[in-house]
DNA sequence: GTCGGGTTCCGCCAAG
DNA sequence: CGCTTGGCGGAACCCG
């Protein structure tokens, strides 16, 4: 009779794939009975087992991802008009995308753009204040900087040297995890992700971490991270992994070198600071960190080197 | 896997 | 002028 891992297994990727549909086609209108037959299962019976799977309804996480992406959008780009962005994720008015993003954010989409705005606004003067002041950096005062965004490890090089890539699409294997940023990611590669390469023969290929979700937006425990390695186009999943496609397509890449704690601040500087001063825009292909290959002694001393991939079109 | 009913929320019109 | 809020009919969702 039917072995009950394969179940949970088949489970897995049939949900896998109505996430991965949902975040593709965001802007497209997406009802239950369509959702349902990507999964192939029956409406009703679907929508209970999503439930149970994500913690949240269909229509709850679907609401989420579009409110999410529309909060990136506004954020990056602060001459983006409202009713463009509610159109972008697939809200049909831009009356019904203010209400949703107000009950969800608690303040209306053009606050949340200005005051974004605004921010990063003072920050960047506060930066060039900071390197007004490199020959005597005594007199920046501790504390300054509050912000996490400033806490920049002298180590890291970070430049923001962007360059705009055409980056072909890839076939991947990963394995996914959902929870907090931060170092719960090194110990997920450390522990789960390098013995499954390994076990699989893979860890000469390019590797990548692909993040999901914006920490600064997403609940913490709702932020999905994929540790993923370049695979054969005929190659079988085995154990929790999955497959798919990285999208090719134009991307802004950007090579970072530093320690593990300056790659989310060099992440944010990425979208708030050189995004909105670039002529281009998010869009709503994944972005992520790549690798050449695996290397055993990558976080030696805790410094690691990757490119910044952020996804990006004309405006 | 299916059905039905209560409820929420969307989408249109209008005004602030 | 674009965005937000309020009212309202109806569709879609949610759950027993």
């Amino acid at each position: 009779m039917p072995n009950p891992q394969r179940g949970i297994q088949e489970y897995a990727k049939r949900m896998n794939a109505v996430v991965n549909h949902i975040d593709l086609h965001l802007a497209e209108a997406l009802d239950l009975d369509k959702l349902s037959r990507i999964a192939h299962f029956s409406p009703y019976h679907f929508h209970r087992l999503f439930a149970a799977w994500m913690g949240e309804t269909l229509g709850e996480y679907l609401r989420r991802r579009r409110l999410e992406q529309a909060a990136i959008m506004l954020a990056g780009q602060s001459r983006l008009a409202v009713l463009d962005v509610a159109l972008a994720v697939g809200f049909a008015s831009g009356e019904a995308f203010a209400r949703a993003f107000k009950a969800h954010f608690g303040c209306a989409p053009r606050d949340w753009q200005s005051g974004h705005d605004a921010r990063w606004r003072n920050y960047l003067q506060l930066r060039q204040k900071l390197f007004a002041q490199v020959s005597n950096p005594d007199q920046v005062r501790p504390g300054e900087f509050s912000d996490h965004v400033d806490s920049f490890n002298p180590e890291t090089e970070f430049k923001m040297d962007v360059t705009i890539q055409h980056l072909p699409a890839t076939k991947i294997a990963f394995l996914r995890k959902v929870g907090p940023y931060g170092p719960a990611i090194a110990e997920f590669w450390q522990q789960t992700f390098v013995p499954w390469i390994k076990e699989n023969q893979l860890q000469y290929q390019p590797i990548f971490g692909i993040g999901h979700d914006d920490p600064s937006i997403t609940p913490p425990e709702k932020c999905r991270y994929d540790a993923a390695v370049a695979v054969p186009d005929d190659f079988v999943a085995t154990g929790q992994a999955m497959t798919a496609t990285l999208p090719g397509g134009k991307y802004a890449v950007c090579h970072f070198k530093g320690g593990v704690q300056d790659i989310g601040p060099a992440w944010m500087k990425m979208f708030r600071v050189w995004l909105p001063e670039s002529g281009m825009q998010y869009d709503t292909r994944p972005c992520f960190e790549a690798y050449p290959a695996w290397i055993d002694d990558k976080s030696s001393g805790g410094i690691f080197e990757c490119d910044i991939c952020i996804s990006v079109k004309p405006l």
